[in-house]
Parts: C-alpha cells; structure tokens; sequence
DNA sequence: CGGCACAAAATCGTATACAATCTTGTGTTC
DNA sequence: GAACACAAGATTGTATACGATTTTGTGCCG
C-alpha cells in the first residue's frame, strides 16, 4: 500500500501467508477469515479467495465450503506420505546435484547455512526451520531440476507443517551436522555419498516426529483443553 | 445447467477443461476467454476464474497478464523433466502396489485396460489415453499412496500435453503389452519385477516422443504455416 | 434446570460493474 | 508506400453487492 514496488497480486499475499506458516507465525488450525486478511493487506476478498484457493492447492489450509480458510492440520497418514515422497525424490535429486553443483552454488549453499545458524542463534527457530527447508529446495534448483523442485517446495513446506504438528524432541538440532556432511559430500563431487546422506537425513527427520501416539486428529480442541 | 445434479462449482468445470486437455480435444495453445467459457458452463467469470487459475496451478493451462488463459505448451525442457520425475515416483510405487494389491483391485485395473482397449476399438484415440493415464494413477491409489498419487496425477496430465505436443510414432501401441506386462507382474504380487517393468515402460514413453528437434518453442506460429 | 426451536448475525459463494491494460484498426506524415 | 501515432474495441484485474449457508444467541417448553 504504502510501497507498491511489487503488484500486490494475490501470488504475493499467498506467499506471505505461506511463509508466516512456514515460519510458525500461524500455527494449524489457525483461522483466515477472508475480510480479515483482505483487510490487513489492503485489498478485497476478491484476490484474497484466489490466494487462499492456491493455498489449499498446495495443502497448506484447508477450505471448508461455508465454513472459511483454516491452516491445515496434517493428518498422521499425510505426514507419513509426505516423507516417503520426499525420500522418493530428494536422494536422487541429492545425487545429481552433487555431480553438477558448481563454486557459485556452494558459497550459496553455505550463506543459507550461515542465515540459519543466525536466525538460530538470535533465537527465531521459525526462521531457522524455513531457511532450513529452503536448503532443500536449493538443492534441486542445482540439480537443474524445476519440476522436480517444485514438488520439494510443497513437500517442504508442508513438512513445516507436519513438524508443528509432530515435533518430539525439540531441542535436537540434528538438521545442523545432516547438512554440514552434505556440503561436503556435494562439495567434492560424490553423488553416492550425497544421495545417502540424504536418504538418512530424510529418515532422522521422520524419526523425530511422534508419529506413534495422537492417533485421534488434533482438533483445535487440543488447545482448548492445552490451554 | 439443465441437469444441476451437482454443483457448477469451480472444480467441476476445472475437471472439465482438464479432461478435454487430456483428451486432446483442446489443443496446446487454444485460447480459453473467460467470457467464453462462462457462457458455455452457465456461470460468472468468477467461478471461470478460480477453474483456470486452479489449472494453471496444475500447469495445465498458461495464464499471461492481461492477455487471458491458453492451453500449456510444454517446453523441451518441461518435457524431460515430467519424466524424470515419474521415472522417480512410479517405480518404486508401483512395487509398493504389487505387494499389497487385492483381487478388487486387479479387476478394477482389467476393466480399465478393457475400456482404453474399447476406446482404441472406437478411434477414440484421446480417451484411450486419457484412460491409459488413469491406469497409473489408480497403481498409485493401490499402493495407499495419497499424496504420491496426487503428484502422479498432474504429471500424468502434463505428460498427455507433452504427448500432444512432440508425439512422435503414432502407430506404435507401446502401452498396450507394457499395461499387460504391468498387470501380471501385480496380480502375482512380484514387486520387483513391477518396478523393473514401469521403470522400462517410462523409458519407452520417453523415447517415443520426439525431444531432439524443436529446439525453439512451437507457437501457435506452426499453425499458421502448417494449416 | 436442561433441551429444543427459532431468529439474528456473520461468513462464504456467486454475479455484476467498473477500471486498467492490451490488441488492433485507422489516419497522418515522411 | 512504409512507419509511426493515436483512438476504438476487446479482454482481463479488481471491487462491490446480493443471495445462500452456517453459526450462534435467545426464548420457550418439558
């Protein structure tokens, strides 16, 4: 509004609202009243519905017809699904982008690296959870891969959501030293070794969550009776 | 409109415009006008609108600023690209089908076979496909794989543009035995062999379109010069 | 006092209207 | 005769308005 530098396109506002929900701004269940959002980003519901419509296309809230936009709750199954198709396509990915990464893509690599050791630090785990994620997806953009990254975007932010949801053990930062190996592995060129270390990676991700219990789906009843 | 036996929501007409892209009766290029399409549906630009940004999510459909909706046109590129990516999720999904399939299951995939054959019978070319299409998709729903299945689906459409694009020997019925072939391997629950067989099967799509000329993007130019 | 029925309020679904942008046809000028 | 400038037409982008559905608050009845 007061700086129109870009089109205030629903394509932004989308992506606003996804990166608040990949950054735990907006925690599962959240409601997104279209007036609401229209109102906080100065436009009519108009584009708002259009980018909450994307939004549910990628899976990231749910549209209940009469009932409004709600950030998505992954389900166990979901939850599940979305790792075994990440496994499907992140390790190989991993292998080609080790056999083709250049100096350019490393020291990117590296300031992603960095960024999130910062936003750690300064204690915006969020931040740090989506530049973690964005690691991914950089790795598929390396491998030359658009199509392919594309899905690993989804799939990464959606596991954004699957962790809100499914964190266990909140203070093991395994993400830190999965991806120092896998710089090095895509650094000196060894896609055998990428590719597994992805394959692990992937799997201690899915090891961290609780995906044994809470078999019921968590409502938001959860946090009337949490809070 | 006549028969409003379920709702002319968005998606219906979505589906719609997505089963005549994938049955070739809309070729790459065409023009979708919102008016025009609203007109023939019986319904606003609103809900015309909301159908072709949903498309154009799925790369169905090209959606240029100010300009209108037009049919994708694959690049080259995108081309190898959506078999790259189905050479990463199928196999490995349809060992997965090949373990747990059921006798319901076989059946519902002999009568699909049966009708691509009935629509091949009937010149139906583009139903043919389309329904050789849904043949790997429903591998993927056998293997309880929601989400993988959802990726599937779109890739599967997109390949049908890809096909209508650089299809290249049009006589050759490859999918015939392949499907066939595909078939046993499940019904005596060999999940490697199926994998062997799906991963040889999207080779063999892929080898059958012609990626080699055609560097430049083909326009709507090569109607003018071919008609 | 608890449960049900009804009404008011809020929210979403769709249609229509207006503004912005692009395309295209025409006229003028060199 | 060709190229540019301008205007008319068409199409999309966005806002607003109205109808439908759901939610919720209130009052009556058992």
């Amino acid at each position: 509004m007061d700086l129109p530098s870009r089109d205030t396109s629903s394509d932004t506002i989308a992506e606003d609202i996804a990166l608040a929900i990949h950054e735990h701004r907006l925690p599962p269940g959240s409601k997104l009243s279209e007036d609401e959002v229209g109102e906080i980003f100065g436009v009519s519901r108009t584009v708002v519905r259009a980018a909450l419509q994307r939004l549910a296309h990628d899976r990231l809230v749910e549209l209940r017809r009469n009932r409004g936009a709600f950030v998505a709750q992954p389900s166990l199954r979901e939850a599940r699904e979305v790792f075994e198709a990440r496994a499907l396509l992140e390790p190989r990915t991993a292998r080609s982008a080790a056999e083709r990464i250049t100096e350019a893509d490393l020291a990117l690599l590296q300031r992603h690296i960095d960024a999130e050791h910062e936003a750690l630090a300064a204690g915006e785990a969020g931040r740090a959870l989506y530049l973690s994620g964005k690691f991914h997806i950089e790795i598929a953009r390396i491998a030359d891969q658009d199509t392919i990254a594309e899905f690993i975007t989804q799939l990464v932010a959606r596991s954004s959501l699957i962790i809100a949801v499914y964190w266990q053990r909140r203070g093991a930062l395994c993400e830190r030293h999965a991806h120092h190996a896998l710089m090095r592995a895509l650094a000196v060129h060894d896609g055998a070794l990428a590719e597994e270390l992805m394959k692990s990676h992937l799997l201690d991700l899915l090891s961290s969550l609780d995906l044994r219990s809470r078999t019921a789906a968590p409502s938001s009843l959860r946090e009337a009776l949490g809070g």
